[in-house]
DNA sequence: ACGTGATAGTTAGCTAAGCTAACGATATAT
DNA sequence: ATATATCGTTAGCTTAGCTAACTATCACGT
């Protein structure tokens, strides 16, 4: 019944935010990658892939889009020929850590309306979850 | 911040569940549209979009795979004869009544194995995102 | 030093979700 | 009776996901 729950409101929620994308041309997938290239990054497309619960082609693609929007760039890795390395450009990284992207502003937006209480719920929550989506 | 959290666990919480798809055949869109058709219908195709925040031509299809697989069936709408009501067949409502999916079994009982306190907050954010969601 | 096998990433090719635009069919209002 | 609005579908696009197959590099055993 929570799991039903929890699920729904997930795919709701994606719906909904992913009507902001058109504007930026990042969605739901390309930020969540920018994410952890500007957290974890520099970063190998593999462990990417890994970190965001992809197989390699698909994050082959994501990152393409990101270099192409001049949000990441790869760069050479010197211990092993075989891989590259991804990191933000300054753009990427100003996105994300200062304007925030559209996508979640909406969602932070209606977050910081509820009463403390609430807020707190869901902040427990999100952590909760956390774990509980490693776990699966 | 929290917004962050709940927008990262969505996306890898579907992602996770998504791999349990390819043997049931019901995917994330197909199961949720499947969930309002068993709860709410018969509806008709417009309100089934509606309601899961689609539009009419992305319905449309989720629809007919719905069809396809047997889970559903449409009916003449006697009142409109443009449109035409959605229906669960035996087996759809079975799917979802009884056995649940797979895709959300696995969450449910990943949810299972927390301690009270911990599926309690689960249950009140759950409630409290279906707010926020809808009115974003 | 070299061939064999493992590993990293990409390419190719598929399914499916999402969208807009355009269209046929039916309802409704004038 | 005719114009307008509405419902659903079709067509055509982008993007996310996957597996399989390929290339390039690395690491190891002889």
């Amino acid at each position: 019944m929570v799991a039903d729950q929890l699920h729904s409101a997930s795919i709701h929620l994606l719906r909904k935010l992913r009507r902001e994308d058109a504007a930026s041309g990042l969605n739901a997938a390309r930020l969540s990658a920018l994410s952890v290239i500007v957290f974890a990054g520099p970063i190998t497309p593999g462990d990417l892939a890994a970190a965001e619960q992809v197989r390699p082609p698909t994050m082959t693609r994501i990152v393409d889009a990101l270099v192409q929007h001049g949000l990441a760039e790869k760069k050479e890795n010197a211990q092993d020929g075989r891989s590259t390395l991804i990191q933000a450009t300054g753009l990427g990284k100003k996105l994300l850590l200062r304007g925030r992207d559209r996508r979640v502003r909406v969602l932070a937006e209606r977050v910081g309306g509820l009463d403390s209480d609430d807020r707190d719920v869901l902040k427990r929550a999100a952590e909760i979850l956390k774990r509980v989506i490693v776990a699966i």
